[in-house]
DNA sequence: ATGGGGCTGCTTTTT
DNA sequence: GCAGCCCCAT
């Protein structure tokens, strides 16, 4: 029998509401929002630099903590005016982290265990950020259960999670091997040798992306076959598809996009597995929601179930994988698709100035596919955008390193506060030199990855062996590795007769002396064998790290690159690395195995190799950008044909790269350097581009020009046809016929124009270079390539 | 079976 | 411009 009036409620959950903004007044109205909107489908709309993973992370502990005490009317029945006196004086008195340890839990309102919370994000580093912050939120606070139990973890090891308790219903037995991009890569393209597809007329990559994609729409072989009708090359593939996945599950093994697929059908075909885990996570939450492709937002309803309590965050104008299957449609529909759903905007950005943030608005303006957001900051304006135009590559890799030297010894700037971003790899290599020239520390990112090295991979192949003698394809990799005399005929006849008997090619190599086309092999081959069959012994007893060191040792491997003297030196400390990172995973992990070591590596890309503290310039692709920021960024290559690069001019593909311009320029915190170049050395080949289409859509007044000297005297041995591209502010650019003096005995052309040759068809010229008295023409041809011709000799004729 | 030399081809990348 | 890969010669 309650004595609580209506308007008591109503002043109770008055003060609580105000108790916690109180508590979350280091948020803005919008994240507090994000925060306090606990059931029901959720998206958040988050821009750059607008406190996304704050959100992400406080709405967690708060579910946790006090569930939905924010939103919720409910009011306890021993509450009376008293404890609302009480509140009150909390509210007057106390600072808001009081407020949130001592005062709030006593609204808890159906709140969660940290095991029913599920949160996915896209790689182990932002999983490792959401685990720590979380870690340190719910320190100390054993109350609520330890932020250890949250299933917090990337979309690949959440789903490995769930597939190495439940494979066995799909077909995977325990020990299960993950396959990579390069274990992926051999395996198709054996898979095409089998088949006699020829590999210049299917390339394997091709291959490799369109079952990749099929895989993100969750269409398996069959599926696929059908689709493909009787299309030829589709059918071919489909062929491929088909014995890949039998190999594959022959192997126990899973590629990246099965582990996603796999446990997608495994949820979707057992009922009672997905009702497990329907019950388990009452919440939900997934990081970059705009990088997710089919198969992923499949799995994400499957296992959000009907509660639907689901908070999704991204920006749909940062996603930018479109080409390893993402599929902005997720987040664009994501409202549609659940059409309850609160949509909440975070525009306040905590990063750049107000330049920065008017470019890049203006920037993204210009693309159709969007839900629309204008960020906007509490900061100053700051610098305009610096742009300049460099002769080329070598110039604008010196600018750039004078330019740091230059800030470091007038401004006090330190190296750790620039980054060079660039659109392609093939960029750093100049930029690389100046630097190393001028002696400015720098790191760079994207190189060969450790796990990537040939002396690893081929010692992970070993433990993958010992633990799944299944895994045809590493046993392939390592079998003659170091040379043990077993060629490949001898490995190509076992594989045949594993074929024939239907049997694993590891079971063929056991029993290789009773087969005669293996006679020869034999002996090599069973001493291959022993040296498996002991370290699988050695293995059930030992650490990984001892293992490892066993393989090196008997394999023969270790004395090997100690034969090849200092040239090996290298691979020897980086398997003295491997060792270590064994060494840490089994003194970090619980229940350490050789299987979960092997997991590790396939799924954990190497712990950070941008170390945030050295003090050097950081270079990487804006790709690897994402989600970083840096006082001062330089965006070189601000050139139409290298961004956007010269196969994304148009429709979506230019608003993936507008999209990328946009992630670049908000980078930056203070400022920006843009850089392009006259002439272009890429690929052994000279470039003319034209400004990036990109900075024209930047409103010019955040833009200055720096340029330094007005007109180089390089422009003297270009000749053009037509004044140096229509410069025309005023108007249309209609395109006027200036003196036209064509030297006899031909017309002469300028980058960019098309021209038409009597042999080689239809061409556009890329460079056009005054040679004595003569023009040499560089064209690149439709169906020829790229051919250097003069223009004497060469019949061309404007196309 | 192995190693050396020519030829192609080549955005972006995490899991 | 360079690297990785295939083929050929030993």
């Amino acid at each position: 029998m309650s004595l609580q009036t209506g308007d008591f409620r109503r002043r109770y959950n008055e003060i609580k509401r105000a108790l916690f903004d109180k508590f979350y007044s280091d948020l803005n109205e919008r994240q507090r929002e994000a925060v306090t909107t606990v059931n029901g489908p959720l998206l958040v709309l988050a821009g750059a630099g607008s406190g996304k993973t704050t959100v992400l992370v406080r709405r967690i502990v708060h579910i946790i903590k006090y569930g939905d005490a924010y939103n919720s009317d409910y009011v306890p029945e021993d509450a009376d005016e008293a404890s609302l006196l009480r509140y009150k004086y909390a509210l007057e008195t106390m600072t808001p982290d009081e407020i949130g340890e001592l005062v709030l839990p006593d609204f808890r309102v159906d709140a969660c265990r940290p095991w029913e919370m599920l949160a996915i994000t896209f790689t182990n580093k932002a999983a490792g950020e959401i685990k720590s912050r979380l870690a340190s939120a719910l320190e100390g606070q054993d109350a609520f259960g330890s932020a250890s139990e949250i299933w917090a973890g990337t979309f690949h090891s959440i789903c490995m999670r769930i597939l190495r308790r439940w494979g066995e219903l799909v077909g995977y037995s325990s020990g299960f091997t993950v396959y990579d991009t390069d274990d992926t890569k051999r395996l198709i393209s054996d898979c095409m040798r089998d088949l006699k597809i020829d590999e210049k007329t299917l390339p394997v990559k091709t291959v490799m992306n369109t079952i990749s994609r099929a895989k993100d729409r969750l269409i398996d072989a069959e599926q696929f076959a059908a689709v493909m009708g009787d299309d030829y090359r589709g059918g071919k593939i489909a062929e491929i598809y088909k014995m890949y996945a039998a190999r594959l599950l022959s192997s126990n093994a899973l590629d990246f996009d099965d582990i996603i697929m796999q446990t997608v059908r495994l949820l979707t075909e057992h009922e009672d597995v997905r009702e497990h885990y329907n019950r388990q996570f009452r919440y939900v939450s997934v990081d970059e929601y705009q990088d997710t492709n089919h198969a992923q937002f499949r799995l994400t309803s499957l296992l959000t179930g009907k509660h639907n309590n689901l908070m999704v965050v991204g920006d749909d104008d940062q996603s930018i994988y479109k080409f390893r299957g993402a599929t902005i449609e997720n987040i664009l529909t994501f409202d549609s698709e659940y059409s309850d759903a609160v949509v909440i905007r975070l525009e306040q950005n905590y990063r750049s100035t107000q330049t920065i943030l008017d470019a890049a608005n203006a920037l993204i303006a210009k693309n159709e596919r969007r839900h629309g957001k204008t960020l906007w900051c509490a900061g100053e304006k700051g610098s305009k955008i610096s742009l300049c135009e460099l002769p080329n590559q070598i110039e604008e890799a010196k600018y750039i390193a004078d330019t740091v030297e230059k800030l470091i010894s007038s401004e006090g700037m330190k190296y750790r506060d620039f980054a060079v971003l660039y659109r392609m790899n093939a960029q750093s290599a100049p930029i690389e030199g100046a630097f190393a020239k001028a002696g400015v520390p720098y790191r760079m990112l994207g190189g060969l990855r450790f796990y990537d090295r040939k002396e690893i991979r081929d010692t992970v192949a070993y433990l993958s062996v010992i633990a799944n003698p299944n895994d045809s394809v590493r046993l392939k990799r390592i079998i003659n590795e170091p040379k043990r005399k077993i060629g490949n005929s001898a490995v190509a006849a076992a594989e045949e007769i594993a074929a024939v008997e239907g049997c694993g090619l590891y079971d063929v190599l056991t029993r290789a002396d009773s087969y005669i086309a293996l006679s020869r092999a034999a002996a090599a081959i069973g001493g291959f064998v022993r040296l498996i069959e002991t370290l699988r012994e050695f293995a059930a007893s030992a650490s990984v790290t001892e293992l490892i060191d066993r393989t090196l040792e008997l394999s023969g491997y270790r004395e090997m690159l100690i034969a090849g003297g200092e040239a090996e030196r290298d691979r020897l400390e980086n398997l003295d690395q491997l060792m270590s990172n064994a060494y840490e995973y089994e003194s970090g992990t619980e229940e350490s195995s050789l299987t979960g070591f092997l997991e590790d590596v396939a799924l954990v890309s190497e712990v950070d190799r941008y170390d945030e503290t050295a003090d050097a310039v950081v270079m990487m692709t804006i790709h690897s950008a994402k989600g970083l920021e840096f006082p001062i960024v330089f965006l070189p290559g601000m050139e139409d044909g290298i961004f956007p690069g010269m196969q994304s001019t148009s429709g979506e593909e230019l608003e993936e790269e507008r999209r990328l311009a946009y992630v670049a320029v908000t980078r930056a915190k203070k400022r920006i350097y843009m850089t392009r170049t006259h002439s272009r050395l890429l690929y052994g080949m000279t470039r003319f581009n034209p400004p990036s289409r990109f900075i024209a859509e930047m409103p010019s007044e955040c833009i200055s020009d720096e340029t330094p000297v007005p007109e180089y005297a390089r422009r003297q041995q270009f000749v053009k046809n037509e004044p140096p591209k229509p410069k025309y502010k005023d108007g249309a650019g209609v395109r006027v016929n200036v003196s036209k003096t064509p030297p006899p005995p031909t017309e002469y052309f300028g980058p960019g124009d098309i021209v038409h040759h009597r042999t080689f068809g239809r061409g556009e010229i890329i460079s056009a270079v005054m040679m004595g008295a003569d023009m040499m023409y560089e064209i690149i041809f439709d169906e020829v390539g790229t051919k250097k011709l003069m223009a004497s000799y060469a019949k061309l004729e404007k196309a």
